[in-house]
DNA sequence: GAGACTTCCTGTCAGACTGACAAGAAGCTA
DNA sequence: TAGCTTCTTGTCAGTCTGACAGGAAGTCTC
């Protein structure tokens, strides 16, 4: 850090948003279709500029994760990761920090500010060439949803995308959508109870959909769990779009930023 | 993203450096000693501002680590977090992106431009609590230590602080020093050899150190290791540093237990 | 109410992986 | 050559994983 008589440039701070949840168990992404130049008209993820020099960073994700799509109340925003290269705005030097969280049936968004539209699309969907999406933003979901696949292996962050409290299977369905890939449920079940503080029992409520009722679960106080849940080796090199290049240089796997 | 006619507000960017290293087999970071305000004569990781509009981050890192210590080479600088919270610097607004490297035996740092001086210091010392570092630089550098621990585990990271070529035992002390554990190097002789593409032979060279001469090996060609080195869960639960709250200091509250 | 059907849950079994440890191999030193 | 060091190859029991059988407990259809 940290020159002193000389004067230091200054940017515009963006944030930008990765917001995953799941419908209908396949994992979307929201998305806003641009009101406003540049890229009027094109698919981006939601986000937007500091509103002013004191605003917080993850408050101004918060904000306009409000004011473009209508959410409110989204649980918690993880550090994903910083895009800065110049040139990636023609609008000047922006530097922008995304974010990713992910959630459990979220509403309907609603076009707000800037946003002529805003939805939730299908992971696979979006990240498909025939889609264009604004700025880099193909790169920051893609690094997005490789991350929510990463921490699926070593943290609670499954029970995210549920309800408070869940089914065993419901969880599942989770881990079949981020990975992409079909677990066997006998053995899934077997590897979750056995991971202790990941899942705790919720009382004795069932839930059923046309078979024998299941048992309820609701996060257990464990963040990282052990032993992990793993990918197998084909999953890990695949993952289930369609990258090639192993890990990506910008993003930062873990921890960070906000307060 | 994305306003148009209102005046979006600038802020200074810096980047911030965690820069390990592995000397007689501990852990050690490149601090500098401020030179200016603030903080001056405070130790702080190495970093500073853009230079100007157009410079990339992460050539702005490589500029600095140059400037403030004397080191270029360090081989790959990888994204670490955003430190951004207002009033995190004195100057004003500054948001900070620091950066990870991991490397072999650096030489000894040369303080420069407002660096009074720089050294390699044991990570258990700049982070134990009567050393005071500048900024929220503590909390970067327990961030970074902590991400060289979860990135040995799936990446072949460790061959980053050997040499081009290394023995499986000094491929070990890497392990050692970062997770802060011993490990029997008859197993750790096994697995290693067992994830495929992590280490290949290099020839039939040895070298030795009073026993019988070792195999000389070199970083093979993945990235992902698999499968994983999984610490023990004790050791995931400890650190090997003074924290006992767990991992969670960094990795920060996630999704999970958040109904 | 009797199947038929669905999903949930408990087991079993072989193979892979892990931690602990024995012992040989191959250098150096005295 | 004996003794010491470190490297390397094995062995063995316990644990974890993937594949799969089958019973439990609901709903649906007739």
């Amino acid at each position: 850090m940290d020159d002193d008589r000389w004067e230091a440039p200054r940017v515009l701070l963006a944030v930008d948003l990765v917001i995953l949840t799941l419908r209908g168990s396949r994992l979307h992404v929201l998305l806003i279709e641009r009101g406003v130049e540049p890229f009027r008209g094109a698919l981006a993820l939601p986000g937007g500029f500091l509103r002013d020099q004191e605003e917080d960073i993850v408050a101004a994700a918060h904000r306009e994760l409000f004011e473009e799509a209508g959410l409110a109340d989204v649980p918690h925003l993880e550090p994903l990761g910083v895009y800065g290269e110049p040139g990636r705005d023609p609008r000047g030097r922006v530097v922008s920090v995304a974010y990713l969280a992910i959630a459990p049936r979220l509403p309907e968004p609603v076009a707000g500010t800037d946003a002529a539209e805003a939805s939730w699309r299908p992971v696979e969907h979006a990240m498909s060439s025939n889609v264009e999406l604004a700025f880099d933003h193909r790169r920051i979901l893609a690094d997005g949803v490789e991350r929510a696949r990463v921490k699926l292996e070593h943290s609670a962050l499954a029970t995210a995308f549920c309800g408070e409290t869940f089914t065993i299977s419901e969880l599942q369905q989770v881990y079949e959508a981020v990975w992409g890939v079909r677990l066997d449920p006998r053995n899934f079940y077997r590897k979750v109870q056995s991971a202790r503080g990941f899942i705790v029992a919720a009382g004795s409520m069932r839930r059923t959909e046309g078979g024998r009722p299941a048992r309820m679960f609701k996060a257990g106080p464990v963040q990282a769990i052990y032993p992990p849940m793993v990918r197998s080796a084909q999953a890990v090199a695949e993952g289930s779009d369609g990258r090639k290049d192993g890990r990506t240089a910008q993003t930062m796997p873990e921890g960070g930023a906000n307060p």
